[in-house]
DNA sequence: CAAAACTAAACAAACGTTTAATTAAATCAA
DNA sequence: TTGATTTAATTAAACGTTTGTTTAGTTTTG
């Protein structure tokens, strides 16, 4: 599907808008006059106000098994040094895209719209796909122990990333890092997490522990 | 606030309904018909919808403190093992308060309500303090390591706690424990989630690694 | 018999979507 | 290139529902 600005422009403000009120807290008007479009446009090219989320998810999800099995492929890394790539990978793309992954949070808890839950399961099937096969790669070779629980990992490295990424506030408070500017805080936050959760992981991951 | 069976019959049925649907993909009407009151009854007793659902905050947090302090307080335990409790307490609180912990991660989510967002707050707030004190005794007695950055550490607990709540189908599937009861799942998946958090905390918080 | 509990009906406002009319852009024979 | 004609884009207004809340009246309770 390709896209025209104005389609681009209302996708981007639904997206904004949905992140930050909440699909049903979000109405049709608020998105057109954000977007500083006609209200009718938006049923002209998208139909519905559903069929606009579901826009916004099928743009979101291009192209995300793609990115992470070229990362996985391409080098001849050890297992453990790819699996820190992911966890490089993932932090990026839930900090950069915060407000799609804020409303695939809400979704997921919500699942009202079966739509939408099915297109975040394929989103999580592909995940759990390339991590299987990354951690069996990891056993084969001697670098990785047996017995370990996938989904639990995922649901860590997730849980913990999301988690940080809706308290940032509370974190910058917490460590007084006001001074900060937004860009650096960014910085700072990605580094600090990705070295934390790559503990974690080598610990759940490797012999040695 | 004391509250009559009726009015504890509409909090309990708009908790499900908030979890299930969302706060604005809730209407009142829905409450009143599932509960079996009337419309009107809803802001007889509670003034609002928005009210209402402060309501549940306020039942909910309830003595959340105060149960924390006395796991800890309570024993001649080591350090590690009031960890230990805690977890296993933070487990037990978000599975069988399921919907709560929904509303909340979509209230966190969304933040356009201040009232709850303080109230969140609150909590996330008095639990920091509960850990922090916790963390802080264990250096003082030399089980702790030093430099643990406790909101990555709440980040990782309340993340993958709530991670594995919400996709609890997908776990059963993938692990095809479609043959256990709903309540020997429950209990598999507590029991296997807080062995997998406390290994990861060991990690994190003592020196042998 | 006064206070509390409860009800059906009504309220205005907001909702997602559609309509009918108008303007802009693209297509094309001359 | 011109002017005619079709297609696409855009608009304000209206559609019928649903929304949260209130009202005015009735029943139940202490």
């Amino acid at each position: 599907m390709v896209l025209s600005d104005k389609q681009l422009q209302i996708l981007e403000t639904a997206e904004k808008l949905f992140a930050s009120k909440g699909f049903d807290g979000t109405s049709v008007r608020d998105i057109a006059e954000e977007a500083g479009v006609n209200l009718a446009m938006i049923s002209y090219y998208f139909g519905s106000k559903l069929k606009l989320m579901e826009a916004i998810f099928e743009k979101r999800s291009m192209n995300v098994r793609e990115r992470v099995d070229h990362l996985l492929q391409n080098s001849a890394l050890e297992p453990m040094d790819k699996m820190y790539l992911l966890v490089d990978e993932y932090i990026s793309r839930v900090m950069e895209k915060q407000q799609f992954f804020k409303i695939m949070l809400c979704e997921q808890v919500v699942n009202k719209n079966p739509v939408i839950i099915k297109l975040i399961n394929e989103l999580k099937f592909k995940n759990a796909e390339s991590i299987t096969r990354l951690i069996k790669d990891g056993q084969k070779r001697g670098a990785f122990k047996k017995n370990i629980d996938v989904v639990f990992m995922m649901s860590t490295m997730i849980g913990t990333i999301t988690q940080v990424m809706i308290s940032q506030d509370y974190y910058r408070e917490f460590h007084n890092l006001q001074s900060l500017s937004d860009e650096q805080f960014d910085t700072h936050i990605k580094k600090k997490l990705g070295t934390y959760i790559k503990t974690i992981f080598k610990e759940i991951l490797s012999y040695e522990g």
